[in-house]
DNA sequence: TCGACGGCGCATTTCT
DNA sequence: AGAAATGCGCC
DNA sequence: GTCGA
């Protein structure tokens, strides 16, 4: 597992511990290390394999086991442990104004909000108000916050998903079965919002791309599967196209 | 092995 | 009205 | 959980 990854495995355990209301010492502890291992220029296999992650400032004997099984396995027994105590989108949760650690959790524990969805059900019942800490004016406020996000769903500034793009067509590109590798869409055109990324791949074995495709490390999950075109989300959101085509045809595509 | 790890002020909202 | 809680940013 | 005394 890569650098990013890791650091991001770290500050999503710090965030998960907020919400068990953990040590707030320990919390920071996890944040200082995602931090510091972020500024580390080093290669994070290297040093795992050599023992000497410790060697990172804020990086203990605990951390550090996480990062090796992170690195060796890229799974992590404890953080899987720790996810599996929370429904997946309550981390969409911290994103919105005005809700921390302790508001979501009376939110999760008392009404069950587990996704920013549920959240905007509850606040239309009127569930919401009724929690000691809420009222009225947070319960219109969520919703009105919710519904001016949702005009923005779906969709990335060029900037946050240009990483991701550039290295999945690098991986694409190196893949002996591909001939021709482009990218098409708003991507390509570098708008600066854009909705999704496509791609294009000119290849003798559609089976074999595809197949690398759906299996690459940025991929989170995939959504449609087909001969010719496949759709997947990557871990940032961003929902991705690939659209295969015969080397001959590719010109037209 | 054991204590420290940042702390304060401001803004908003709710509670009493 | 004043106190308290929560979240947030700053030094 | 990590660091330093």
């Amino acid at each position: 597992m890569k650098k990013e990854q890791i650091v991001d495995v770290l500050e999503t355990i710090a965030t998960l511990l907020e919400l068990q209301e953990e040590n707030p010492f320990k919390i920071r502890a996890y944040t200082n290390a995602a931090r510091s291992i972020e500024a580390w220029g080093g290669n994070l296999r290297e040093l795992a394999e050599e023992n000497r992650l410790q060697e990172i400032p804020g990086v203990g004997k605990a951390i550090a086991g996480k990062i090796s099984e992170l690195v060796l396995t890229g799974e992590s027994t404890f953080f899987a442990e720790l996810r599996s105590k929370f429904p997946p989108g309550i981390l969409e949760l911290f994103g919105l104004p005005g809700l921390g650690a302790k508001k979501i959790k009376a939110l999760y524990e008392k009404l069950q909000v587990g996704s920013i969805a549920d959240l905007k059900k509850a606040c239309e019942m009127g569930r919401v108000a009724e929690l000691p800490g809420f009222g009225k004016t947070t319960q219109d406020k969520l919703i009105a916050t919710i519904s001016n996000r949702a005009k923005h769903v779906g969709s990335f500034q060029l900037g946050a998903v240009a990483a991701e793009a550039e290295e999945l067509l690098d991986d694409l590109r190196q893949h002996p079965g591909a001939t021709q590798v482009s990218s098409a869409g708003s991507y390509r055109r570098r708008k600066e919002i854009v909705r999704d990324l496509d791609f294009i791949v000119a290849t003798q074995a559609p089976e074999a791309i595809t197949e690398f495709f759906v299996g690459h490390a940025l991929v989170e999950s995939v959504s449609a599967r087909g001969a010719t075109k496949t759709s997947v989300r990557l871990h940032s959101g961003i929902q991705a196209d690939l659209r295969v085509v015969s080397t001959a045809e590719y010109p037209f595509a």
